[in-house]
RNA sequence: CGGGGCGUAGCGCAGUUUGGCUAGCGCGCCUGCCUUGGGAGCAGGAGGUCGGAGGUUCAAAUCCUCUCGCCCCGACCA
């Protein structure tokens, strides 16, 4: 491609609208313009890596066995409420009424339309196991969208639904993808690692997020450095604390907290540090009060306190009914003499005492003592993990760190199967729930993490799998008829016959531009016709990352690029 | 949805507090000259419903009311 027959349309500042590398970047490269808040048009460049993605995911779909599809953006009201999922979506789900009054909504993800396809067309275990896949773009109605395309309301998914007749099955489908997720991430250059999650809205047990490692990340991530344990914040358990059995307890006794009703508050008034202080919060489960225990210096986990107690979700009761609980204003609960079920995480087990509300207006207790004062009705993991914790599997230090969602692989089991009754005969002609898995990647988020991953004060320094062009020609001076005869030739060479991506910068512009110009748009590879040619005849080959420099005849050029490729493919 | 900020040329911004001539600056763009190894220089030029609507006033980018859009923090988030 010649620079002047395309549209590339590079910036010398940042637009005001980015906030993070990655974006400004990809606004100032050229790739894209925002059309309205979290929607974005791909130019040229952007779409030309775009489909670089697309390609990577395809093959390494197609080589794990996955089969191509391709789903409606429309889809009817009816299938998400069979299985349930209206609700859950709520106000992200965006959608429209048609001119019959009917309303249809923007798919946010497939599950129910594949399952119901699969439940109409496969209903033998000889059709069985199968795996479907599409690349489209998704639609949800993010309260608020971020970072351009990290967090938009239209974004490209690659999403794929596994069925199986057993759990085997889905074991060997889920570990097929698996793995095919990790030969996309490497071709696409990236440095991911691979967290347990919580399935969250999706539903199932197991499930696993690949993360690009960034503190633009949006994501938090708990690993320990020393045995590999990783898992995301929703999910990831600490190692339990010990019991403070040296202390000995000591006498309950009242204390005057007036107006102070936050743990800073209350710890800096009786000088008590927040981990030696109990927070309780009053929570809504099945309609009925529970009180959750917390030290004061922990937070509350609600994915793990709903699945405690076996809720979808849980929320935290209204003043009203806390004060009507407790008999005191919020901010002086506590547990003593409470009538309604008391779930202490395990922090608060081993503590002894410590500091909680007192039930009654402007009071605190101090010395409390769990069994002697009051009774805890389930003891669990109900928080997050903090940095002091440690190791649930080898008791080391723990890091907490951000990262980027590109991808996430689920088993479903039968949620989607059982909801929507998709069925098949197995041999003993007894009618089974399909066995599900669904995993996911984020195509828009590869370019946004590669440019976080890849890029210097310059611009973007692409990998050579994404990169748009990974040719790029730069004739120092377009008017000097053997310098631009030589650029043709060599133009024409390079991409007829050795079939690279090239892009010759043609344009009638200072040398200063088009370097610079060249290095913002990440190009791997720049050949230079100037000076050096004039007097020798010789080209220069100079790489984008790293800036190392070759000299080599018009001749050499296809071999010596042949050799670079090489190595910039092991990069 | 709560809090904060912004909207003036394609992009980045000044001007708004204290209303006042023809609304400025840098980059980009067009023409010409010159220049050709890291975003040159000179000369000339095009480009604006000052987000929109209404109001106050002799006079509104500037003051008032409403409204739309965008960004940031938080809440939320396969």
């Amino acid at each position: 491609m010649k620079w002047s027959q395309t549209l590339i349309p590079t910036l010398k500042e940042s637009p005001s609208e980015a906030e993070i590398e990655s974006h400004k970047l990809m606004i100032r490269a050229g790739l894209i313009r925002r059309v309205t808040a979290g929607a974005y048009a791909y130019l040229p460049l952007g779409t030309l890596v775009l489909n670089k993605v697309i390609a990577i995911v395809r093959e390494e779909m197609n080589r794990a066995g996955a089969v191509e599809v391709f789903l409606p953006s429309l889809q009817p009201l009816d299938l998400l409420e069979e299985s349930g999922r209206l609700q859950i979506f709520g106000e992200d789900l965006i959608t429209f009424e048609d001119r019959h009054g009917k309303t249809t909504a923007l798919g946010p993800t497939h599950e129910e339309i594949i399952t119901d396809i699969v439940r109409n067309e496969v209903n033998s275990y000889r059709q069985l196991p199968i795996t479907l896949y599409q690349i489209q773009t998704k639609f949800r109605d993010e309260t608020r969208p971020r970072f351009g395309v990290l967090r938009s309301k239209e974004f490209i998914m690659k999403d794929a639904y596994s069925f199986d007749m057993d759990y085997e099955g889905l074991n060997k489908s889920y570990k097929s993808m698996y793995d095919a997720y990790c030969r996309i991430f490497d071709r696409c250059g990236l440095d991911y690692l691979v967290v347990e999650a919580d399935s969250g809205a999706m539903g199932g047990d197991v499930s696993h997020e690949f993360m690009v490692p960034s503190p633009v990340g949006e994501d938090v991530l708990i690993r320990c450095l020393k045995c590999g344990y990783s898992a995301n914040r929703e999910r990831a358990e600490s190692a339990p604390l010990l019991q403070e059995n040296h202390a000995t307890l000591q006498t309950l006794k009242e204390v005057p907290t007036p107006n102070k009703h936050t743990i800073q508050e209350v710890s800096a008034f009786l000088q008590v540090k927040p981990c030696q202080m109990v927070k309780t919060m009053i929570y809504i489960s099945n309609g009925q009060p529970v009180a959750v225990l917390l030290r004061g210096d922990h937070e509350v986990n609600e994915t793990k306190l709903s699945k405690v107690l076996g809720q979808d979700t849980v929320a935290l009761a209204d003043h009203a009914t806390i004060e009507q609980v407790t008999g005191a204003r919020v901010g002086f609960a506590g547990p003593v003499g409470l009538n309604i079920e008391i779930i202490a995480d395990q922090a608060v087990s081993v503590l002894r005492n410590f500091v909680t509300g007192a039930n009654k207006p402007d009071t605190h207790l101090e010395n409390v003592n769990a069994d002697r004062d009051f009774k805890i009705s389930r003891v669990a993991d109900i928080r997050y993990v903090t940095t002091d914790d440690r190791c649930v599997k080898c008791n080391h230090k723990i890091d907490i760190s951000q990262g980027i969602e590109i991808g996430h692989v689920f088993k479903l089991g039968t949620k989607y199967s059982d909801a929507l009754k998709a069925k098949f005969l197995d041999t003993n002609g007894k009618g089974k729930s399909m066995i599900m898995g669904c995993y996911g990647i984020g195509v828009n988020r590869i370019l946004a993490s590669a440019i976080e991953r890849s890029h210097d004060e310059n611009g973007i320094i692409w990998p050579l799998s994404l990169a748009p062009y990974k040719i790029i020609i730069i004739p120092v001076n377009v008017n000097d008829p053997s310098v631009i005869q030589a650029a043709n030739h060599l133009y024409d060479d390079l991409t007829n016959l050795a079939g690279f991506e090239v892009l010759l910068d043609d344009r009638d512009q200072r040398p200063g531009v088009k370097f610079k110009d060249a290095d913002l748009i990440g190009i791997p590879v720049k050949i230079i016709i100037g000076k050096k040619f004039t007097e020798t005849k010789e080209l220069e080959i100079k790489l984008r990352k790293g800036g190392e420099t070759f000299l080599s005849t018009p001749d050499g050029v296809r071999l010596k690029i042949k050799q670079l490729f090489e190595v910039l493919l092991k990069i």
